[in-house]
DNA sequence: CACGCAACTTAGTAAGACCCCC
DNA sequence: GGGGGTCTTACTAAGTTGCGTG
């Protein structure tokens, strides 16, 4: 029924996408004159995903969507406080009403989120920042590996979402499950993808063999003890994806480091190097002075003129200071940092002119720490560690408008760190007089060492590198469990416009909810402490202020203008037509509410997630981002390149004729008619078929992912001069054209008038140059394209994070393009897994 | 069941490495 | 061979999720 009309993000996309993706190719061929102007058309068609790319197009405001300069924000500071108290208010109000409305039978008082803890919190916090070098007793956290998945087995459902409760999910079901959800993998995934493994791992090895992996050889199989000799290990890549996972939730069996290495101890400034306070130059305390040196080091950095990130270092520094110090220094404004950040400048300078005996010195220094504390061993395996260093003090950049900013991050020692290592390991040492804040061996987590940062009072950790086997296995589990979403994801869409029409608010709330991460990848939306961090929101923390309701909008019906700040303060602004029944819904959890009122106010994260469980085991609403990420992906890249590829071979098969009923059939790949009948010798094969051009595809289909998921960057700051350069460089390339052509032309008079073999074979020459020419400048576009395309969108996110990387491999099998193309050499080595297992034919 | 914590994933920025052209 | 630009890596903040607990 519904089902049928639904559309997915993808399938509705992928239309206009297309067209618009291969538009603006067009657009910049302006070597055919014919050109519309493509931008109207192309902002109308995009802007649903791009927003920003087009309306933002004056430089000066490309700032201007990042970040918090929402003219709103400032006024919902100011009310935030005064509101709060009506907010009770108000809400049981709401509750009442909803009541009535809707004859709620809700079942609990869950509505009311608690803004007004945070005070409680915050002491809680303080607290436990000043406790955390007091040992806690371990805690025994049985289920490790929780999210792991059994086949595709779906609850069955409908109605029961209320009290349905099949088992109390405690730790024994849960356990059980685990245990019989690591043979998944053995089962299913690797039943598939390792029929074809065998044969494919030699012709892949062979390929893969590059320059990179030098002494890599061939699988390695598994060492029968306990690992203490990595030595020969790192020599093979180890294949662990070919080997059975732990089933009882355990990380590891083995595990053994050196520890972190610490930060540099302050150094003191030389003594010219002056600070002056109120005019008058002043000698600060070794403890000051260190502090004083981190705002220094950032005064050209725009945080420092920041009344927050001032005030909040102000009050850290004068923490360190000595009683003079802080009797003398009352003002901020007053102190001159400038030797201390012209030092700093020139030190760094100094380093930048460094022979090169000098920097080899230190490349190699820090090559010998790599290799001493940047490995371990987990169970038979010399594993890298992501960061072994630990976080040096400064000054705490929160993203956006934090709270926070500018406070000290204090410096971590010995006393703060907490080891995990495996008891019959070698166990780190402290620093000589120093001493571990604890040593553990929990084998139920995956972190080496971690201790808790003051600024937050959360804890941070070391964990090893993306291509250890134990971030692997989490990252295939992962993309698993997105397939298994894909199986079902119909039955839960046609359930969740089912839930429209609940007559409980709850469940309509969730349902909506549930449509929008569906639909727009938004995030779920913790709710957060006020205070704490920056105000962003997920969906389920959505307010009324972040969405407008337009009943007609353009031409079309029921838009829902969205514009809040999400993670990292990264502006979400869209707007989207959505049916008819949401909009419904959407306006009435409007009613009555306050533009600071949530949204969703009987839904939390919590809730959804829960029910979520209930509807596929594993699912998450994070799922439904990589799952949407995965899937546009690969529908992108079957688009883009099938179209391309059969419009070229049209082309090339009826080259001397129009046929407009074909040309209106490849509307959105125009540019290649014109390009034809623009008598532009492109050879096609080499247009659609080099690398340059499936690479564009490719990145188009990333770009979708990245526009779709909202991963912004900001644009290199070099960004203007390099697009400048590149146009140079196309504009010369024309040129040169036009000079080929040129001499083609005469070439060809010539060969008329003689008709002799040697005017005859010049004639040869000049074509062959002309080609060539056009070539270059065809690769130049398209790079110029994919740049421009790519101007403000950050594509290594949901490369990284979003992709199943399996889909990108089978394409690049496919379409015989080398995966060092897509993939660097970190992410090949993150991606081992995917790339030794994916065929040309793998189906996300 | 709300809360808070712990653990882990996802995120953008900036420094540093590298590369390519003059 | 060095300067500018780009690509990669390091860094760490900011999310999500699950679980234990009062």
């Amino acid at each position: 029924m519904m089902m049928g009309g639904y559309l997915s993000v993808q399938e509705q996309e992928q239309g206009p996408l297309l067209v618009v993706v291969l538009w603006m190719e067009m657009d910049k061929e302006r070597l055919l004159g014919e050109l519309c102007s493509a931008n109207s058309l192309l902002s109308d068609l995009f802007s649903h995903q791009m927003h920003y790319s087009h309306k933002h197009k004056d430089k000066h405001k490309d700032k201007e969507h990042r970040h918090k300069d929402h003219k709103k924000d400032k006024e919902r500071e100011k009310a935030k406080h005064s509101n709060s108290e009506h907010r009770e208010g108000r809400d049981s109000e709401k509750k009442q009403r909803d009541k009535e409305k809707e004859k709620l039978k809700h079942s609990n008082g869950s509505s009311d989120k608690h803004r007004d803890k945070h005070k409680e919190k915050e002491k809680r916090r303080d607290e436990k920042v000043k406790l955390s070098h007091i040992d806690k007793p371990k805690k025994e956290n049985e289920n490790g590996y929780a999210r792991e998945k059994s086949p595709p087995h779906i609850k069955s459902e409908p109605e029961e979402d209320n009290g349905f409760d099949p088992l109390p999910k405690h730790k024994p079901t849960k356990r059980e499950r685990d245990d019989e959800e690591f043979d998944y993998k053995p089962k299913k995934v690797k039943k598939e993808d390792e029929k074809k493994a065998k044969k494919r791992r030699q012709d892949y090895d062979e390929d893969e063999e590059d320059e990179d992996i030098k002494p890599k050889k061939k699988t390695k199989v598994k060492k029968g003890t306990d690992g203490k000799k990595p030595k020969k290990e790192e020599e093979e890549k180890w294949k662990w994806w070919e080997e059975e996972r732990a089933t009882d939730g355990s990380k590891w069996r083995f595990l053994e480091h050196m520890g972190p290495v610490f930060a540099l101890p302050y150094d003191p400034l030389p003594h010219h190097i002056r600070f002056f306070y109120d005019g008058k130059q002043m000698k600060l305390s070794p403890p000051a002075e260190e502090v004083a040196t981190f705002f220094a080091k950032m005064l050209d950095h725009e945080y420092t003129t920041k009344d927050i990130f001032r005030k909040n270092f102000f009050k850290d520094w004068r923490k360190e200071m000595t009683p003079e110090e802080k009797s003398k220094i009352s003002d901020l404004n007053k102190c001159n940092f400038n030797e201390m950040n012209e030092y700093f400048k020139a030190q760094s300078e100094a380093k930048k002119q460094m022979s090169k005996d000098e920097k080899l010195k230190i490349k190699e220094e820090n090559e010998r720490i790599l290799q001493e504390y940047g490995f371990c061993v987990m169970d038979n395996h010399k594993e890298r560690i992501g960061n072994f260093r630990i976080e040096p003090p400064g000054l705490f950049r929160g993203r956006g408008d934090h709270p926070k900013m500018g406070m000290l991050k204090r410096r971590i020692r010995p006393e703060d760190i907490i080891i995990n290592c495996s008891k019959d390991s070698k166990h780190p040492k402290p620093p000589v007089g120093t001493r571990w804040k604890e040593l553990r061996h929990d084998n139920k987590v995956t972190w080496l060492v971690s201790w808790t940062e003051n600024i937050q009072g959360s804890i941070k950790y070391i964990m090893l590198n993306p291509s250890s086997r134990i971030k692997g296995e989490k990252d295939w589990q992962k993309y698993e469990t997105a397939r298994r979403l894909k199986k079902c994801v119909e039955r839960l869409r046609a359930q969740y416009r089912d839930d429209w029409k609940s007559k409980e608010m709850r469940i309509r709330q969730r349902a909506v909810a549930l449509y929008f991460i569906d639909k727009l990848a938004l995030r779920a939306g913790n709710e957060k402490e006020e205070g704490e961090t920056a105000d962003t929101v997920g969906c389920c923390s959505l307010r009324v202020e972040h969405i407008n309701l337009h009943p007609k909008m353009d031409d079309q019906e029921y838009v829902v203008e969205f514009d809040f700040l999400g993670k990292d303060s990264i502006r979400y602004y869209n707007k989207i037509p959505v049916e008819k029944r949401v909009f419904k819904n959407l306006q009435l959890f409007l009613e009555n509410k306050q533009p600071e009122d949530d949204l969703f106010d009987r839904l939390n994260t919590s809730i959804l997630n829960k029910h979520l469980q209930e509807l596929m085991d594993g699912l998450t609403a994070k799922v439904f981002r990589t799952y949407n990420a995965s899937i546009t992906l690969q529908q992108q890249l079957k688009a883009l390149t099938s179209r391309m590829r059969k419009a070229s071979a049209y082309l090339v098969s009826h080259s001397a004729t129009r046929n407009p009923a074909v040309e209106m059939r490849y509307a959105d790949l125009r540019f290649f008619f014109l390009l034809r009948f623009a008598s532009v010798n492109v050879a096609y094969t080499t247009l659609t078929t080099t690398s340059p051009a499936k690479i564009l595809s490719y990145n188009r289909a990333n770009r979708a992912v990245a526009v779709l998921c909202n991963h912004q960057r900001a644009p290199p700051k070099t960004f203007e001069k390099s697009m400048q350069n590149l146009q140079t460089k196309i504009d010369d390339k024309r040129k040169q054209l036009s000079t080929a052509r040129k001499q083609l032309k005469t070439a060809k008079a010539d060969h008329k008038a003689s008709h002799d073999d040697r005017s005859k074979k010049t004639v040869e020459v000049k074509r062959k140059a002309v080609q060539r020419i056009e070539e270059q400048l065809m690769k130049l576009q398209m790079q110029a394209t994919d740049r421009e395309e790519n101007k403000q969108i950050a594509l290594g996110t949901s490369k990284l994070n979003y992709l199943d990387p399996r889909i990108s491999v089978a394409w690049c099998k496919k379409w015989d393009i080398s995966i060092e193309k897509i993939y660097n050499k970190t992410q090949r080595e993150k991606f081992a897994w995917a790339i030794d297992m994916a065929e040309d034919d793998y189906e996300f």
